[in-house]
DNA sequence: GTATCATTCAAGCGATCTATTGAATATAAG
DNA sequence: CTTATATTCAATAGATCGCTTGAATGATAC
């Protein structure tokens, strides 16, 4: 392996995390590892790729230390390894809005109402939800709300938003969330319960980096210290 | 390009700046990049590439975003695009550093004195240097070191240390960087300074990551705002 | 204009990466 | 012990990447 200079040897190590990251599906996989410790099954199903091609996206994702894997009866469960890879995502978002064109071309195109839909800080959200101030709506899959969401969230995917607006408050603002920054569900949310005079707002992140950042989440299996 | 879902293209832009990470001889680039704005030929001189590879190399690194070039005469000089490129690489460092078993060994067998080398964090430095309590020590070579250092910092190239030992302070205490958190240059210049019975502490960043906080740097050249 | 220097382009070959297929392994259920 | 299910392994073909070579472009100097 290192027969280069220490140095060499260590750029290529950092070279090994970039690559597992130089793959459309691979960041998609990323995102919904994510939510929680899931089988290959699901995450295949959620990214729609085959089985196969997802166990083989994973365990690149695993060699180069991104995801952590255990077995448990049939099913091999698949989890982030580290908060440092939430950081590490968000700060390659980051880099590629402010200076690849495509992606800000696409997010101008079909994320296009982003500011419009004045989105909720982090911190804002916390201050929010102490002073009770807000309706949080998590409109992602049951499956995913229950490995763990934002305390005292309310759960209507999005599938089912339109046939469950009864269970949301007219007067009081909401704020939504699902899967991260770019995930299209609670876009389109808002998109939806704008239009039927709900007053709404986007959370800018998803799940995940708010787990990230040691806020309190509800409903998540206890972080067991691994062997 | 785009002939897939918003979705699918967001994440294939990612993984475009992902894929020009993925190269060990491309971060070795970029951490020359940082340092300043430097033609095609001297980066190729001190990352040991071939011009016409090195050239190949950043226009892939212009592609992602990472890097821009503007033309000065018969040279092209290149600079990093952006200081969220530095957060980006810190991440990328943290992951590998902590999830990456070839790293953690590469980094205790080179890097071995990291932690006994008594690291300086930047908000130390900061707190140092604004009491006067220490000297600055910047081993880089000189030319980079003209293109921007830390202010009252001196400049004795690694090469120079042993025959310039009488321009350092024994008594005070001294603090040395490089080009960043595994630049070797100021490794060796503690191991060999402390031989020699100086009072010696290693920057745990470098130039670039001063830089991109924001703190103030000296000799660079002015931040014009592009065209 | 011609000569020179720095950089980029174009073509080519070997190496690596991706997705698919079918077989192999590991666990659970009967 | 046999069967079923979830995942991984092994082999393959096609695509992409990496480096080299030699030619083309852009800018300066004469």
């Amino acid at each position: 392996m290192s027969t280069r200079s220490p140095k060499r040897a260590l750029y290529e190590s950092f070279a090994l995390v970039a690559k597992a990251l130089a793959h459309g599906h691979r960041l998609e996989l990323l995102e919904h590892v994510g939510q929680g410790e899931r089988p290959v099954e699901a995450l295949a199903a959620v990214a729609g790729l085959s089985v196969a091609n997802t166990s083989q996206h994973l365990l690149q994702l695993r060699r180069a230390g991104l995801v952590a894997s255990r077995r448990d009866g049939k099913n091999v469960l698949y989890r982030l390894t580290d908060k440092s890879v939430i950081d590490l995502l968000a700060s390659l978002r980051r880099v590629a809005e402010t200076n690849v064109a495509e992606a800000q071309q696409v997010i101008a195109q079909y994320f296009h109402a982003r500011d419009a839909l004045d989105p909720v800080s982090r911190t804002e959200l916390v201050k929010r939800l102490r002073e009770k101030s807000v309706t949080l709506l998590d409109v992602r899959p049951e499956d995913e709300f229950a490995l763990g969401h934002l305390p005292g969230a309310i759960n209507i995917p999005l599938k089912a938003l339109e046939r469950r607006l009864a269970q949301l408050p007219r007067g009081r603002e909401i704020v939504s969330y699902c899967r991260g920054p770019y995930c299209v569900l609670s876009f389109e949310a808002v998109a939806l319960l704008r239009k039927r005079g709900f007053k709404i707002r986007r959370f800018e992140d998803g799940f995940p980096e708010w787990a990230a950042h040691g806020l309190p989440v509800e409903g998540a299996p206890v972080d067991r210290a691994d062997g």
